[in-house]
RNA sequence: GGUGGAUUCGUCUAACGGUUAGGACUCAAGAUUUUCAUUCUUGCAAUAGGGGUUCGAUUCCCCUAUCCACUACCA
């Protein structure tokens, strides 16, 4: 068989917003398309018209934009989005409402071939089964063992099958799950897995109601039409990988059935269970990627929003289940593609940790220039209603970021380099602000205002020679200095501080804490 | 309940059957610093339990426990 072309898909469905574990998926499917040379497709699995959300697949693309995973064939394509495959498209299109008339064919050929049936069953009476038999301790299964005692094409005659085809329109067509035989199965990550057929049903593949394909039908038809080489996806899907296998068998498509690569779950932070949208709110972290607001008005925080930079994003995304098995823990997304592999992905759910991502971020912020971080925080600062420059913040920035986890903490941690403090912190003020010690601090800020050089340098040599020659308590001294600049006891050097916010605002704030501030 | 999957520090994880079980985050201590932070150093901390196989199991097998997923005319 020759070497066919990687072709990868992620293939969400617009219920909702995307969901950060979707995001990891659609990652580890578009470094293993980039690392092969293949196609990373985005395909839209909208075949649930009842919990279909507006705006979801927007948000999908947004969200992989954002993340910098760009499809290479799929909806978001310009161009590429065409009703009907043509010889320029033959997988077009991509969005499974689209190709609603591919399906049925599909699903009456295994008919015809006895791979399913017809079944008119209601739901009322499945449900009234389902029902009947939970009360008796039991579960009801359509399968090999009641198929026989319900209402399907196996039980009815020819013309009564016929006729309700014509006549009703609620019927389906479902998979006859073969008897007693074993599907031996290999998952790229698990490795070799086994499962009797008896323990399976008969699963719904297509509905007369609407005419459309379940999921279990569309992924099949649209994986092996879109010439899908490896389906990476949620390790939720594992239980059905049987049936996806005797779905491949049923067509004759074996000789080109995708390797199958079942990811574990992201699990909640604390306790146990799959992480989600709640998790998020209660545990003060985002869940998606993006904001997202439901069109009930509930409104979802996002990573983009809470200030994560989308590398960091990616970057703890891809070491949640992965690890390159070294040490390098800092990976960009083309870093990530050479490195990446499928054998490395860890086999377990992985909890997701909060402490770690900020730590992400906080490197990636380290990464960024002064002047980038700077045209970060201006928006942020004329939101404030601050007036100042690039040149300047940029200036704070170069004193504060180490500090920092995101832009949005710049500041907390540099106000006092735009605005005088307003309030004293009481406990500094308790130690610093002594009787004894204010003619100290009135006689060393004289000092530094008469100074004919006000850069840091020059700032910093002469005060620490002016206290120490003045047999001044340094720590007191340069402590009581802050208390006046900053307000507390916190922030970059008091040279730094000074030189920052220059003479005229030294003075102002120097003569305001003697006018306001009574010794302790 | 049934079926499948999983199980190494609190968390993310490393360790071709042979390591003092390593790293990162968190936390703690110390050093540096005029403060806070940064930085540096050090430390705390794990193979779920029980049986095998083996000269030797974190690693292979079985059992138990726990957790997760699935068990829809949803994906």
């Amino acid at each position: 068989m020759q070497k066919r072309e990687t072709r990868v898909r992620f293939a969400p469905s617009p219920t909702g917003p995307l969901h950060m574990g979707g995001v990891r998926t659609a990652l580890y499917n578009y470094l293993f398309a980039k690392q092969n040379g293949g196609k990373f497709i985005l395909r839209i699995e909208d075949t649930d018209s009842q919990r279909f959300v507006p705006g979801a697949e927007a948000y999908i693309i947004e969200a992989l934009r954002w993340c910098g995973i760009y499809p290479d064939e799929g909806v978001n394509l310009e161009g590429q989005v065409v009703e009907v495959a043509d010889a320029q498209h033959p997988h077009a299109p991509y969005r499974q409402s689209q190709r609603k008339p591919i399906y049925r064919q599909y699903a009456e050929q295994l008919v015809a071939n006895g791979f399913a049936y017809y079944a008119f069953d209601s739901a009322e009476d499945l449900d009234r089964l389902r029902k009947e038999a939970e009360a008796a301790g039991k579960t009801f299964t359509y399968n090999q063992a009641t198929r026989d005692t319900l209402t399907n094409s196996l039980t009815l005659s020819e013309e009564e099958t016929k006729r309700r085809l014509e006549t009703e329109n609620h019927w389906t067509i479902r998979f006859k799950m073969p008897v007693n035989r074993v599907v031996a199965m290999d998952d790229l990550i698990r490795g070799h897995i086994e499962v009797n057929t008896d323990t399976l049903d008969d699963k719904v593949l297509w509905k007369a109601a609407d005419q459309l394909p379940t999921y279990h039908l569309a992924n099949i038809v649209d994986d092996h039409l879109m010439e899908i080489t490896e389906v990476i996806r949620g390790e939720e899907w594992l239980p059905s990988l049987p049936l996806h296998y005797l779905l491949y068998e049923a067509f004759g498509w074996q000789d080109t059935q995708p390797r199958f690569a079942h990811l574990s779950l992201l699990l909640k932070p604390d306790g146990k269970g799959k992480l989600s949208k709640r998790d998020g709110d209660r545990l003060g972290f985002p869940v998606f990627p993006l904001r997202w607001e439901a069109p009930s008005g509930e409104v979802s925080r996002g990573y983009r929003e809470d200030g994560y930079y989308p590398e960091a994003f990616v970057n703890l995304l891809a070491l949640l289940g992965w690890n390159p098995g070294t040490e390098q823990e800092l990976f960009t997304l083309e870093e990530l593609v050479p490195v990446f592999s499928l054998d490395r992905i860890v086999k377990s759910g992985a909890k997701f940790n909060a402490d770690k991502a900020k730590w992400f971020n906080q490197e990636y912020l380290r990464k960024r220039s002064d002047r980038q971080l700077a045209e970060e925080f201006l928006p942020i600062l004329e939101e404030r209603g601050i007036a100042t420059n690039l040149d300047f913040v940029e200036n704070v920035v170069g004193l504060i970021k180490e500090r920092a986890h995101f832009v949005q903490d710049f500041w907390e941690l540099s106000s006092f380099f735009f605005e005088a403090p307003t309030t004293y912190d009481p406990q500094t003020v308790n130690k610093f602000w002594k009787a004894d010690n204010l003619p100290l601090l009135k006689q060393t800020a004289a000092f530094v205002q008469q100074l004919p050089d006000f850069s840091k340098a020059a700032v910093e040599e002469q005060l620490h020679n002016y206290v120490v020659e003045n047999s001044m308590p340094m720590g007191k001294v340069m402590n009581g200095l802050r208390l006046m600049l900053v307000g507390a006891s916190k922030g970059p050097g008091v040279a730094d501080i000074i030189a920052t916010i220059g003479r005229e605002a030294f003075t102002e704030r120097v003569e305001r804490a003697f006018a306001t501030l009574n010794p302790a």
